[in-house]
DNA sequence: AATGAATGAGACTTCATTCAT
DNA sequence: AATGAATGAAGTCTCATTCAT
């Protein structure tokens, strides 16, 4: 066997077990994934796991790193408006909730995940989050833009992409949690959220 | 023995029960939660705890309604302020955020919890939560009343009062999960928190 | 208290142990048996059991002396019939039967079971029971007769006390298990056990 | 290692363990099968089992059904006796008991079962049963036979099936549950339960 | 007479991991 | 590369029994 197919097939293993894997965490949570339970669906035995993984905390990894690029794949797609950052906000948020209540268990699995592997790229309430992290990095700037622009008012750029991240990542785990509820109250409460986002509570035009 | 004096033992018990259980899950979570451990630390058979609780689920359950009444008891206090309703709400999310950072672990273990008798209590985002939920409705109504006084810009206060409730969850939730952010970190981020509540991020005095 | 007042208590006691023991022998067999089951019925604590008793395994001689005395009981009215004995064998059968299957769960737990001091009331197939059982000395005696006034053909009284018996005892423990049987099917399968005992397979009249 | 090889140990594996179990079974009782004790016989640890059978109700069933095929098989070999039915009759009972009591413990686990994918087996008391069941079938055709060849007085073939049936049964049960009853004694009860099942009580000749 | 605390053993089961083959 | 055997620890829970009070 030529060396690259080996390599192909060992992705194509590799692949197997992180799919056999994310299947389980999508049914039962990140804490019903275990190893049998992956060997199990893919047919192999226990064993094999570890030609691949180190173990069962590098496939955690593995499968959360990669959960985490489909999710941001979702809002890479957000384009630049210059005249208007509020619209591209509201655009990409658009796309993360979306997203989110589309694979809603692996979005919890993911983001309430205190794995420290996991955490490390989940993390963004840190100071100086915006140099590491590409999600406030965007979110972050468009905030800047907007306060340059004189459409936003001044504030630290950092500190309101956090919160405005967190009220909207609070508003989707809710909606996931009570599990019930109609996507008519769901489209409302999405949009009064960007309502409040934008206007606060406050009077306009105050003095 | 009395029977006064034996209860106050058997309570006694149950309390160091439940404080060694509260001590594993401060440090290893719910999930690492076992009788074992428990007993291990009041130096006890395992057997012994189910004289004093059905089942681990019991345990459990005393924990996080404990912990959870001990948060909602902190906004109970919170005092009427007529002429600044935002005053009033701001006053009641301080307290209940520091209740929550206070019992970080209970506050997960109810709010995320998805077993439906858990729900019934926890649920906020239906229409017409405001006549089933106290909290709601108090947060709704300090809303109106801002509404009627001019000082909040019109809205239906009901699905103002669920976005910015789970507004303040994400944030809560975001800070305890990602564990080590520092104090000083915290009170900006909620500082912050109320900036983007009351102002929102537009520019004010816009047209 | 007078002694003699005592003494009736404790009776009363033991009553009350042996009636919750029999409740939880009938609805979870034998086997289900435990006496922390039993104090929970009737609310006493599980040490008070060994006031009374010396351990479990006396509750149950006791539970099962007291059980076979009332099954006997149901024969024990069963009248003499000099002229036809074998009218007698079938009024003590069919009364038996019928309390048996009164008490379905009872019968076998009680008849199936192989704890040694349930054996000692239960065990029929010995050489000589005859003089030790007094269901089975009735039954032996009964044939006699026939025996003697040439109604039944020779054989052993004792052995064929003992293969009636088991006969009888084979359709009740099968009537049981099976659970389902309709009421008719069953009164049909008892007047062929009859016909069985008594006639048996092969025809009359043969030379 | 070959496939071929490895499938070989495994049964073997499984047939140590089961052996291990019949071991337990045949001093204990299947009440007294534990998985400890299977595991201590064969000095492997308890976990190992899970390898093999899914559970120690798959091992008990893997016991049971083995045991009672082995029964059932005793009797297949029963050979036609057109001229006597009664001989063939004898002859099956008599090798069905044998081998009963040569596995009472697995005799008494399938037969005195209620749980109902066992009871489809082993029912045997409904009516039509002879449709369903080859044991009933064998039986009550050969009764049926007696009887057109005027050896057999006249009667419903199935139901005298049934409780030809259940009287062996019931003799069968007996003697396992009582346990003690010496070879000789055995025997004689056998000769008198056949004498009852062909001539019954009464007398011969009596018009 | 009665209690409730407490134990220690044992029950079933799941798991991550190692290792010889 | 892959397997299947195997372990040992840990999990929850039930039980009969003892004992100080």
């Amino acid at each position: 066997m030529g060396k690259r197919r080996q390599l192909l097939k060992q992705e194509e293993i590799k692949a197997n077990i992180l799919n056999a894997a994310r299947k389980v965490v999508a049914e039962e949570g990140f804490q019903g994934l275990s190893i049998r339970k992956i060997t199990k669906l893919i047919d192999y035995s226990p064993g094999i796991v570890y030609h691949y993984f180190q173990n069962k905390e590098a496939i955690i990894e593995a499968l959360v790193t990669e959960g985490y690029e489909r999710i941001l794949a979702s809002i890479s797609s957000v384009s630049r408006n210059e005249g208007q950052p509020e619209a591209e906000i509201k655009e990409g948020f658009t796309k993360y909730i979306r997203a989110a209540l589309a694979a809603p268990e692996e979005y919890k699995a993911f983001l309430l995940n205190e794995n420290p592997s996991v955490l490390t790229k989940t993390s963004l309430l840190a100071q100086g989050i915006m140099e590491r992290s590409r999600t406030l990095r965007a979110l972050g700037e468009a905030i800047r833009r907007g306060i340059e622009m004189g459409r936003f008012a001044p504030c630290d750029p950092e500190l309101m992409a956090q919160v405005i991240w967190t009220s909207v990542f609070g508003l989707i785990i809710k909606i996931i949690i009570e599990g019930n509820i109609p996507q008519e109250q769901i489209d409302r409460l999405i949009e009064q959220e960007f309502k409040l986002l934008f206007y606060g509570l406050m009077v306009r035009n105050r003095h």
